[in-house]
This record gives C-alpha cells, structure tokens and sequence, in this order.
DNA sequence: GACGCATGTGACGTATAGTACAATGTACTA
DNA sequence: TAGTACATTGTACTATACGTCACATGCGTC
C-alpha cells in the first residue's frame, strides 16, 4: 500500500473520531473540501505543508501522534 | 520556522549520526545527491512520497521515530 | 597554488500537486 | 419521490515539486 493511501485512511479514522464531516475538517485545515476528499482516498503525493495543515491546523495533533500507527509500519511496496 | 526547514535539520542530523555523507544517503534513499542537499537545507516543500525514500528507506527508520523530535512541537511561522 | 572531496546553488524541462467549481453518486427520510 | 446532506468524481487552469546538469564554493592536504 501506498504511502499516500495510508496516511488517507489515517486521516479519515481521525477525523471520524473527533465527529467531523470532510467539509468542517477541510475548512478547519484551510484547503478545499474536494482536495480533502482526494486526500483520504489516497489520491494525492501530498506535500508537507498541507500534510502539517490537515495534521496540526486541521486535526490538532502532532506528527509523531499522527505517525504512531501501525498502519504505518507495514511494508509499502 | 518552516516544516520544510525542520525537516531538513532533522534529516541532516541523523545522516550525521549514521556518520553518512549526502551523496550516500541519497543514493541509498534512491534521489539525486543535489535533490537531497536541497532538502536538507529546507528548500523544497517535499512530498510525502520522497519523504518516505529518504526516512524509511535511506534512514531506516519510522515516520513516528523521525518525528519524535521536539523540533516539531514548536510553532511553525 | 593545485588538487580532491563534500556541499551548495542557479537554471530549466517535465510531471504533477494545488485549487476551484460543476456534476454526479449515495443514502436517509419526510 | 422529492428533498437534504454529504461524499465522490470530472474538468480545467495555475502553481510548484521533481529530477537533473553544470558550475560554484568551502576546506583540508600535498
């Protein structure tokens, strides 16, 4: 699995936790709501500055908290 | 300080500490030996793609592990 | 000074990320 | 079945990352 689709679907589980439809978490991370919707389908090699803003301005974690999966441990291939 | 920045210091020390030169962690992480000092210096907005060449496969280490520095806590500005 | 070695920089074609909006899909429900 | 709310996909344009080369700089050592 891709990096890219990994860190999609880690981002989906976390914003589903903290109740948040893709269009409040895109409003809250400052990109579009459609480009949020490429994001966690896995869709996008996203940048590190929008990557720090859905993670820290969207989703209010850190990266180490954001990596601290094992999703992200897997071989990627 | 940029993410792109912070990056980049972090990634220049642990090359440092694997007692690597640049053109061996670029080689190893599979991107050209300018591309590698071009991020290390904090001048490219990187994409999480080669970021995965150059911390999993050129450092050997996971994502959350890179990021588990403080360096990463602090305010981005 | 001349040399080798590592690192830094400017420039440039190409690929694709970023952005915005429209259109469609899906599912629930009044 | 029409309305709604949200998710997904299509399209198109702009911005910028990618990948690389040639050359420059710094720094020891002979």
């Amino acid at each position: 699995m891709l990096i890219q689709n990994k860190i999609g679907q880690r981002i989906r589980l976390l914003r589903e936790k903290q109740g948040l439809k893709q269009e409040q978490l895109a409003w809250q991370s400052g990109v579009d709501r459609t480009y949020m919707n490429y994001v966690e389908n896995g869709k996008r090699n996203i940048t590190v500055r929008n990557l720090e803003k859905i993670v820290v301005t969207g989703l209010k974690m850190s990266f180490e908290e954001f990596f601290s999966d094992s999703i992200f441990n897997e071989k990627s291939e």
